[in-house]
This record gives C-alpha cells, structure tokens and sequence, in this order.
DNA sequence: CATAGCCGCCTTTTT
DNA sequence: GGCGGCTATG
C-alpha cells in the first residue's frame, strides 16, 4: 500500500483499510469517508497479494457500484475485484447455478408493474375480488415473507386464520405463475440465492472459495434474505467487512433490519469494530441542527457527529405561502448561488415524495436553470423502451407470456384482443406457453385464416431475430454471447418489427420517442463494451435491476432533484430540503402506527437528507399545499423544532407579512383566539391522553403545538383544532 | 379490429 | 391528479 494513499487517512480509518483477516464492523457516521475507506481497503487487500478475483464488495445501488468500481480502477486495483449489489450478483449466482437452484437459467426478473400484472391474475385465478384483495397489499405481503425466507409452501403450512389463508392460495398460485412465464421477481433473487446456499453445501462452498473476502456497504439496510446469504457465503472464512450507520437506515419498510449491523458484534464474536465518527463533510452548524434532531430517537445508541470544519452558515428555514412560491423561492436561490460562481452539479434539492418534483422542475424550467430529476426508473418506464426490450425478454425467455402478450400487436399488426384470447386458452387447454401456442396456430380452429397468417407472420419474425443474428445461442444450457454485441441485435429488431416506422409516422412525439430509443441503443452500446462477458441474457436480466439513482450523471452542470432515499450516499456543496411539513415529513402513513418506529425512520429520513450538505441547508415548507388537487393548510414538522433550528420567527414574520399582523396589533397586544402554552405545561387530549408540551410555535390562530404524550407518542398538533385542556402542574 | 374517450382506482419511499 | 382498463363507436 502506497504511504501517499495511507497518509490521506485518520488512525481509525486507517484501522479498517488494514485490518485483513476476519469480521470486521466498520461504525461509520455520515461525512465520515467511509466509501474512501472501502475502497482503500480493496486496495490494501490486493496489495497484501489477495487475488483481486477472489474480493466481492456489495453496494446499495448499482450507480454506488459504478462509483465505486471507478474509484477503485483509478487506484489501480479495479482488475477482477466483484462490486455490484446484492441483486446483481444473485442473478449471476442464479444463472451459473441454475440446477442447483431449480430455475432455469434464461429467467426474466419481473419488474414491479410485471409483478402487479401476476398478482391481479392469480388473484383472479384464486376467484377473488381485486378490490377485496388489493394487489399492491398482497404484493408487499409476499414481499415481506420472501424477505423473511418464507416460500409459499411453508407459509401455506403454517397458516391458521382466515386472512393468512387465502394470502396463502393467492401466494401459492402467483409463485406458480412466475414460475410458468419463467420469471423471478426482486424478492425471489434474493430467496432462490439463500435457500440455494443454505441447501448445496458445494455451491456454498465454492463460491465461499471464489469471494474470500466480501464487504457490505450500508449494511444497515440489508434485511433478512440479503443477511443471510452474507452469512452463509462467509461461513467458511468469516471475512467479512460490514460497514454502514444504524441512524442511516431508512429502508425498514422493504424489509431492511437494522438489528442485522446492532447484532454483529453477536453474529460474529472475534469481530473487530472500528468507528469513523468524524465528519468531513459538513459545516458544524449542520451537523449541530442534524445531532440535534436524531437525538429524538429513542431506539438508537448514543453517538456524536464530531465535526472537523468551522460552524459556518446558520441552516436556513423559511416558510412560504404555497408550493409555488417555496419553488420559486428554491429557484431563485439556486440562481443566486450559481451568479456567485457555485456549480449546479453541486446543489441539490430534496423532497419526501416523487410527485413533489413537478412543481420544482416547472420553477426551474422558468428560471431557465439546468436541472435533473434523478429518478432513472422514469427512463425505462417509457413505452418505447418497454415495447423494445420487451422484444429482447421475448427472444431470451418465450415463456415470458407478460412481454409476448405486449408485443404480439405492437406495433399494430391487425391481432386483436379475440385473436390472443383464443391463443391464450388454447395454450392454457393444451398446457404451453403461449409461444408454443404461435407454432401451431393451424392446429386452432377457432382462428380465422386472416389471424393465423398474421400469427404466423409474427411467430417467423421472432424465429428470424433469434436465427439470424450472431448469438446469443443455447449451447446445452448456456447462452453464447453475441459477436457482434448487442447493440445491432437491438437496433434490427427495432427496425424490423415496425416499431420504427410506427414512431417515424407519430410526429413530434414519436420523434421523441425515437430518441429514447437511440439512448437506449446507446447504453446498450456502452454496455458491449464494459460488461465482463456481455450476452443477450446477460444484459436483459441486470436492465431489470437498473432504476432510479443509477442514471443520475454527477458530473453535468445541472441541479439534482430526487427524494430524500435517492439522496443516500451522495453530498452537495448546498442543499435544500422542500415540504419539511406534518403529514409530509414525517409523512402521514408513517405516524399511523401504535409505536414511533416509523415516526423515527421518518426523522432518520430528514437526517441523511440534511447531512448530505457540506455549506448550505436550507430547509423550507408552504403553509398551504395542494395534494391530489386539494389544496390544504399545512403545520410545520415537529422535526423543524427539533433540530433546534431557528425558525418560529420566520414562520410568525412570514405570516404576519402577508395577512396583516391579524393576531398581533402594533402595540403588541393579544387579539388572539387561541392559547399559548409553555414548554413543559402539563395537558390533556381526548384521545391521546395526558402528555407534555416539547414546543410552541405561536403562529396566531394557526399556531403548533408539539406534544410528548405518556403513551411515548410525540404529535404536532394544531392548537385551534386540538382541544387541548391544559392540567395544573403536579 | 382500432381508437377515443370516460370512469374509477390509487396515491411514500425502491432493489 | 394521473394512469390503466373498459366501453362505445367508427
């Protein structure tokens, strides 16, 4: 290891890089140089003559992956070393062990709207009603049994109530669909890949030989099928490097167990711990406002946030009429920042909920301010790209019916909805897939001459693609990579299936579209050239996994907008958080709940979001929003009070500048309707019970009232509409 | 069989 | 408010 390297580092940072053999914790608070130091330490590894093959790092997304692989290579030591996430490498561990794993190795990964498309069929199958049953519910019910490594037959066997019973038959059959279309979903990458290492001692075994050393990024948010298959590929050697921050954990409601780091040091007794709580990154007074807010949590182990930059710009709040004025407002700063010679590649903004992008990137579009939504699954949602990539599942997995059935008229070739039906039970009466079912069209009476010639017609185009071009081919059961790549292969098929022609002739639209498309080819493009071994199957089966933060492109001069979970793992110069309001952040299906467990993700939430800043946070709400069309009246977080930050003033000013000092005359005096409370007043709710005031924030008639109650529940409630009693002190 | 228009459903966060 | 699915019409 190079002393140039090593001298960039801390004594405890340096401790992590070095450490070589056994478990290894590494405690890492944000800002603390924790992405530096794993790669240092895939460094140091190789360097200490570990063969860079036999090192597999695991990030949370694949753009963290690209990052890292980057970093790592510019370090000289890319060559060999495997850095993708925990879903990439399941589908490669699937396909090389297909038999082992009992799937077959051209699987598709169905995405969540294919699953969506499953789960409203095998709700059908099971002749339930959809709206009984919503398919989203049962998806993540399943989605949560998965990722507890509970496959369908044994939680059939386990089931005692009504509910449990008929989840079962629904769970049931929609395994067995996924497995007639040959397609695996998120959660079943993760669950085939465990149950295959638990059960094949020598698939165990030798991929425990292939990735001697394995690191886990952000192991905070691994749950409890990715812990698994942690502990099983480890269990001959232990060396294993987890790193990550249980105050970062803000994937709980997917299944991310956050006792999976607090355990470590159980799961791994000989572990060495090592914590990086110095932060890099962030101006004091940031880290102030953020320690400040995350003591809140009960359920945390104490931990400092130790700055090593000077205290710097107080965070910013400001409060705004509306969402329209609170981006515009966003907007103008940005403007501000940039004429003073700040890069747009260096600010962000950040918002709870996807939707709220809209008004943010029509503020920016006025402003004529260069921005980017970083929300990459946008991209392969398109039509376009679904209908074209549709085509390539079809051609490496025909028993994909969801992709078949999308292309079998599009572009329109005169098959019609009676024409497939007929198609689709004769397959089901005669117990093939559909595509089967293309083959022998003349054998279906029921067809017109004009239908089976244009099936027919079809059927031979796809035959055609797979003949025709160079690869990718079955041999046995392995698929030959294509000489040429895939590129041309997409770029014929897109030519030849009339998707072209059908853009060309829509106008601006399709001109759009036809540009996407050229994107894609692109990528694809990009793709031959990068990928390890590039294959057809290959490349349709991690497309699935790229989503959301993958696209994001940090190096172009634009400002990046995304939620506040796409923002994990990056930093900016400035940042703004938008909609900091009760019922947005936290957000009002996280306060539901009989404990604070999701109140406390929400504010772990706002922490990573604030923590991402290294100058400049700004945090704002609107006092009126308009959500699904409705426009309401809005209180601010109870986060904004405790992170002690510096705002009542603002909000009071703010309200007063627009209506008029309603509740304050000039000479101060009180006209107001409503209390005040004090800190530490003793109160009752109707239904919440006795609790005890934590902040007031007087906004006359509209004033908040913040509220620790002996359940242990803290509310912020509106003083006008809360009917609170306020009890003598005891 | 294709298309347009309407109705009703969902709506947090994402690999 | 937005999308998917259904229906009525050409």
């Amino acid at each position: 290891m190079h002393d140039t390297f090593l001298r960039q580092l801390t004594p405890s940072q340096k401790k992590a890089v070095l450490h070589v053999e056994g478990p290894l914790l590494v405690l890492a608070g944000p800002g603390s140089g924790k992405t530096r130091v794993i790669i240092y330490r895939i460094a140091a590894l190789i360097d200490s003559g570990i063969q860079p093959y036999n090192i597999c790092a695991i990030t949370f997304t694949n753009r963290a992956a690209d990052e890292m692989r980057q970093r790592a290579a510019a370090l000289g030591a890319s060559g060999g070393a495997h850095i993708s996430t925990f879903h990439s490498l399941c589908v490669r561990i699937l396909r090389r062990y297909a038999a082992q794993a009992k799937v077959q190795s051209n699987f598709s990964v169905y995405d969540d709207s294919d699953q969506k498309r499953c789960m409203k069929q095998a709700i059908k199958d099971c002749e339930l009603d959809s709206s009984n049953f919503p398919p989203g519910r049962m998806l993540d019910a399943i989605s949560s049994l998965k990722n507890q490594l509970i496959d369908a037959d044994t939680f059939k066997a386990g089931v005692a109530d009504f509910f449990s019973k008929i989840l079962a038959e629904i769970y049931v059959r929609y395994q067995k669909l996924l497995s007639e279309r040959n397609g695996l979903d998120f959660d079943d990458l993760l669950m085939k890949t465990a149950f295959l290492l638990r059960d094949s001692g020598d698939v165990c075994g030798e991929l425990g030989e292939r990735f001697k050393f394995l690191l886990i990024d952000e192991y905070q948010d691994t749950n409890h099928a990715q812990y698994t298959i942690a502990r099983l590929l480890v269990s001959r050697h232990n060396n294993i490097c987890a790193t990550g921050d249980p105050d970062q954990s803000i994937y709980r409601w997917r299944g991310a167990d956050v006792r999976n780091i607090l355990a470590f040091e159980n799961d791994w007794p000989d572990a060495k711990v090592v914590r990086l709580e110095e932060n890099f990154r962030s101006a004091a007074a940031i880290l102030e406002k953020a320690d400040n807010l995350i003591a809140y949590n009960q359920k945390r182990k104490e931990k400092k946030l130790i700055p090593t930059k000077p205290y710097g710009k107080d965070v910013l709040v400001e409060s705004f009429e509306d969402e329209v004025a609170e981006a515009r407002a966003v907007a103008q700063q940005v403007k501000e920042l940039s004429d003073k010679g700040a890069s747009l590649s260096d600010i962000a903004v950040f918002y709870r909920v996807n939707a709220m992008s809209r008004g943010l990137e029509e503020a920016f579009i006025r402003h004529k301010i260069p921005y980017q939504v970083v929300r990459g699954i946008e991209f392969y949602r398109r039509k376009e790209i679904r209908d074209l990539l549709a085509y390539l599942k079809v051609l490496v997995n025909p028993d994909d019916e969801i992709a078949l059935l999308r292309i079998i008229n599009t572009p329109a070739r005169g098959i019609g909805k009676i024409t497939i039906d007929r198609v689709h039970s004769y397959a089901g009466r005669c117990n093939i897939s559909v595509f089967e079912g293309l083959k022998k069209v003349e054998h279906i009476e029921a067809l017109s001459k004009g239908a089976k010639a244009k099936l027919s017609a079809f059927a031979d185009m796809l035959d055609e693609f797979k003949k025709d071009i160079d690869g990718p081919r079955f041999h046995g059961d392995r698929l030959v990579p294509a000489k040429a790549g895939i590129a041309p292969l997409a770029q014929r098929v897109f030519d030849e299936s009339g998707l072209a022609e059908s853009l060309r002739s829509e106008g601006a639209d399709g001109q759009n579209a036809l540009e996407n498309v050229n994107e894609l080819i692109n990528s694809i493009t990009a793709y031959d050239q990068q990928a390890e071994e590039p294959s057809l199957l290959d490349y349709i089966q991690q497309i699935s996994l790229f989503s959301d933060v993958d696209g994001y492109d940090t190096s172009s001069e634009r400002v990046a907008l995304m939620t506040l979970h796409a923002a994990k793992g990056l930093e900016f110069e400035n940042v703004f958080i938008v909609g900091v309001e009760h019922g947005l952040l936290p957000h009002e299906r996280s306060t539901a709940g009989e404990n604070d467990d999701e109140l406390e993700e929400e504010r772990r939430l706002l922490f990573v979001g604030m923590t991402r800043a290294k100058t400049g946070l700004y945090l704002s709400y609107a006092r009126y929003r308009t959500i699904r069309g409705q426009m309401l009246r809005t209180i601010p977080s109870q986060f904004l009070f405790e992170s002690g930050c510096d705002f009542a003033e603002s909000a009071s000013s703010c309200h007063s500048r627009e209506s008029g000092n309603l509740y304050h005359d000039d000479n101060g005096n009180d006209n107001r309707s409503v209390p005040y409370f004090t800190v530490g007043q003793l109160v009752r709710h109707d239904s919440f019970g006795l609790g005890r005031v934590k902040e007031f924030i007087d906004m006359g008639e509209d004033s908040v009232v913040i509220i620790k109650f002996n359940t242990g529940r803290t509310k912020s409630l509106m003083v006008k509409y809360a009917g609170l009693s306020k009890m003598d002190g005891l």
